[in-house]
Formats: C-alpha cells, structure tokens, sequence
DNA sequence: AATGAATGAGCATTCATTCAT
DNA sequence: TATGAATGAATGCTCATTCAT
C-alpha cells in the first residue's frame, strides 16, 4: 500500500545521502543503500532522483546550504569583528555539526562528472559573497582557500581540528 | 602466450593507474580499466597488485615521489631567496606536468580506505621537510594548506592555475 | 525485456540447483550454472538468493521436505509392519526419483559452512521422530545411520543400491 | 636458489593437502593453499602433481594408508575379541588423530571427479578385508557402513564421537 | 503517484595451468 | 630439476536502471 503525497519522503532521502556518503563516502552511495538508509522503497529513490547523479546534486545543494546556514550565523554582517576567529569557529562548528554534509564536499572536489560541479562553485560564490561582507573579494577566496588546505590536511591523517591554529593562520592573511 | 620478464610492465600499471584516476577519478579506477590503458593482461593486474587498494598505494606512492622531485628541484635549500614564489612556481609544474599525479592527492584525501592514510602522511611529511629547510615547521605546514585549498578552488571549476595570485596569497603568510 | 511476476519462477531456480548439484556436485553450483539450467537471467538468481549459501539453504530445505515425503507416505503409522523393509523401499524410491535432492544430502555432510548445519540438523531430526512412531527414538537414529552408510558405499564407487541387502542389514538392527 | 633432491618435499605437499582439507575442506584446496601451507614454491606442487586432481588421488591415497594403519594395530587378527568394540576404538582414534585426513574420505564421497573414485573403493576393499578376518565379508561390509552412517550424522552437528553407543550399535549387527 | 521485480553489465578477485628460465 | 611470472577463464556479487502494475 504506498504512503501517497508524504511530503517529507524526499528531503528524507536527501538527508539519507548525506549521511550514507558521510559515512561510506561516494562509493558506498547507491540507490539500495539510500534507500535503506532513508527506509523508503527502492522504486521511491528512483522515481524522485531519475538517476544517482541527480541525487548527488541535491545533496550537495542541502550541504551548501547547512554550511551557508552555519556562516551566516556566525559572520554577522554587521562589523569589524575578528575575523578570523569568526571563520575558524564556524569552519569548526560545520565539521562538528550532525548531517551537515563536510564530507561531501570533499568527496565531490574531484571535478569526475560534470553535473555537480556548478553546484559546488555555487557553493564557493555564496561563501565568497558572505564573506565579502567583512573583506574584499579576492581575500574572500583567500579565506576560504586556507581552511579548505587546513581540512585537507586534517582529514586523512585522522587528526582533529584545531580551531586556535586555523585563527592564526587565518590571521596572518587579514592586513 | 605470455611475455615474460618484461621489467618495466610493472611500472606501466602504476602509471596507467595515475592516468586513469587523473582523467575519471578514482571512482572510474578498476583492474580492468587499468589492464585497458596499460596495455597489459587481467591476470597481470591483479597479479602484481593483489587488491586494487594495493595498487592505490603503489601509485599514490608514486605520485608522491614525482611532486618531491618537482618541490627538491624548484627549492634549492641554498639560500633565502623568495620562497612564495618558488612554491607558487613548483605548483605550477606540478599541475602542469604529465603523468604527475596532482589528481591522485585529491582523490585520496576523503579518508574511506585505512591503506593509503600513511602514505598521504608520508607525502605531507615529505613536503614539509622541503619547506622546513627554508622557514619553520609550523610556517611549512601552513604554506602546504594554503596552495591545497588553492587547488580545491580550481580543480571543481575548472579553472586554471594563476601562479601570480597563489605567489601573492603566499607571500602574505610568510613574515 | 524482463518477464514479470512469473510466480513459479523462484521454485525453478531451488529446482534446478537440486538439478545441478545432483549432475556436478554442490563444486558446480554457481549463479551462472543455475541461471543456465534454469534458463532464467544470471541476475534473477543473484535477485532472489543475494549469496549462493541462501540458496544452498533453500535447495537443502526443499530436498529435505522431498525426502520427508516419501518417509511419510511408506511408513504409514498405524501398524506393526516389517520396519526394515519399510524403510528399505524408502531408500530405493528416494533415490531412484528424481529431482530428489538425495545427493545434496551428502554433498552437505562436510561441515563447511555454517548455514546449512541446522537444516541438515532438521532434516535427521524429522526423519528421526517419523522412524519413531515405529520404534524408540535411539534406534530410530541408528536406523537412519545405516541406511547413510550404505548408501556412502554405494555412491562412489557407482554401485547401484541394493533393497534385498539394505532389508537383510537393518533387520539385524532391529530386536 | 632452488634447494635440489629434497626428497621429503613430496610428501610434505601431501601432507600439507590433508590438512588444508581438514581445514577448509575440498573447496579450499588450491595449487597456491597448498604450497603455502607445504612452505614450498608454488611451482614445486605443479611440477610434482601436474593436476590437482593428481595430488587430490594421492592425499586420499595417504589418508587411506593413515587409516589402514590405525585398522591393522587395533584389529590383530588373532583371536575372537570383541570385534563391536575393538571397531569402534579404531574409529575413535581416526577421528582424534593428527593428520590422518578423516575428513578428506567423507569431502571425497560424492563421486564427483572420476580419479578418486577407484581409490576410495579401494580403501572400502582394504578395510573391509581387515574386518573381514574377524567375520565374513557380506557382515564386514555392514560393519563399515555403520560407522560411516555414525560419523554422518556427528559431523554435521557438531557433536562428537560418542564410542560407547557405537560399539552397542556394532554389536547389534554381529550375530 | 508509487513500487519492487527483473535484468545484464560490470567489478574484484581467485586460480589452474603453462612455460621460459 | 625447480621456479615463479604470466595468463585468461570463471566466480560471487553489486547495482543503475527499467517498467508492469
């Protein structure tokens, strides 16, 4: 008997995806282990995301918008505040937080199929954007070069995150 | 009818492996896909290189040779000439130049597999002793991020390298 | 074009297994030798059985209740009969009919994998508690010993099995 | 450096393909398990047995002799002991030996390839022969099926040998 | 709109066997 | 005599995708 018109079936399976390649990266995203994770029938996933890539780029839209969510928050817009302590903390909160989607990020940086790639330089705009706020474009990108390095650096020796080196690192940039 | 004691066959599937993963990822990195290019039986593949994950290690290992040659060329540890612009330079090379394995690196930062974390570390380690010899080790790591974070921003969109603004970001970090 | 919802179709696959293992032994039993013998796709077996071991299960299960059959309709429980010879006539009609599963009985014997363990269990057990409505329970397993034994002389060295002996033996078993 | 007319090499593959059988049984048994577990080259059990199906013979071959040995020192053919229960201690001690391939006879029952065929006949005609100094041979024959019937329904539960029933059930049959 | 049965291509891996050395 | 590099066939299994219902 199908559940007809469940309006949060397909967020759900967004949200599924998310957590399935945080936790298996891209290669253990299918649609059978989505739909598993999303406990929604198989036909459900293939009906809403007529292929695996289409998922893919909802997903990755739902991460950039936790992550444009966390900035927000924590870049208000409207001082000199320190900035950066404020995006070490946010780039801490981001990777801290549940079902925010960091790992996908990382996971599609390889730039393998075509569709996601304008989704993830959307995502690298609206943070420049938020950043621009509080600096000029160009250290904008700068900003958010050094901490995706940072990151990279952390992430496959299995370290942590260490928020008061990423601040003064982040500092030296900032005049 | 097999060829037998041909030495360099098993260095053309390390190469072929770094030609497949840089042009489809590692997702599209497969025994048969790397049999394909190198030119080379199934069987010898799989013989050489148990698993596939053994295989990504020889090449990652490999790629990491190729970029310490490129940084030990382009960081000559005589003097104290403008090391911003020499690691923007050595980059440039490295991004540039064929058979590489800049992909690699990127490919292998999402941390899924336990086997190639070490030798990620390893290549980490290994170009920060280059960097050392010119500034402090903590300054090394952070030089090292930077351009990573670079690189990200370029690889998803498809832009090209600017060695002029990777210079001028660096040189910011640098007292 | 795939054929759907054909109902019969799985029990063709068990059927075919049965077949299989009884022709080449459980060593030809693979998803592309059942598919053939079927004459069904290779993705149908792997559909409804997701490891070779589920449906080694099945087939023993449905070999077992084959067996259980032909125990039930020879030893009627009402009387006082001749027991070995009962039980002699079973052992002849269960392995001269077909698609039996008699060898799949042997087949499974060694203990290798764990899964088919407790339907071999199941199946002593049953034919065990049908033996004794006529006798007592530890006859009722040696009564079955013998008959197995007989039979392991039998199958290897080609021999066909003998009713009139098989009668003569267990009768001596029987005070 | 090849180590040249070690004469005891031979053997120790047979014996190395007793214990992988026992181990992983007939399934397990590969050129390369074998050589393993031998401590040889792989080559050396190809250039000694061309097939495994050739090595296959002689392990069975070997575990007959075990066997065979066992039956020799337990039934002196002397006297008129008490047959049931100098049967059943042979039996006990073939199970619990070392090396004595017990299992090899019952993987090698279904009469799958033709090669061992002969040779477990021929280990049913030496045992029984053996019995057969003790009582007539159609009652040797009887004598051997029983325990195998026995052994049958211990391995696949797990359970163990229990000797005593067996010897009661022995002397069931011997008038 | 929703579902899951069905299919076939593809994958990693194992392995018997061959044969140059 | 002894070895191990080499090969290709085969295996179990996964999965995107299709489509009748």
């Amino acid at each position: 008997m199908p559940r007809r018109h469940a309006p949060g079936r397909r967020r759900r399976i967004i949200d599924a995806a998310i957590r399935v390649v945080g936790r298996d990266g891209i290669a253990g995203l299918s649609h059978r282990t989505v739909a598993a994770e999303a406990d929604v029938p198989l036909g459900f996933t293939t009906y809403h995301f007529a292929t695996l890539e289409e998922l893919l780029v909802a997903a990755l839209r739902q991460a950039n918008e936790n992550f444009g969510g966390v900035l927000a928050e924590v870049l208000p817009d409207d001082g000199r505040g320190d900035l950066a302590a404020d995006l070490a903390r946010a780039l801490g909160q981001w990777r801290g937080g549940e079902r925010t989607g960091v790992e996908l990020e990382y996971e599609l940086y390889p730039p393998r199929c075509a569709a996601p790639r304008p989704v993830a330089a959307e995502w690298t705009e609206r943070a420049a954007a938020l950043l621009a706020r509080r600096t000029d474009p160009v250290m904008a990108r700068a900003l958010l070069a050094l901490p995706d390095g940072i990151c990279l650096q952390v992430l496959p020796t299995g370290g942590s995150y260490d928020e008061v080196r990423a601040r003064a690192l982040l500092a030296r940039l900032i005049p």
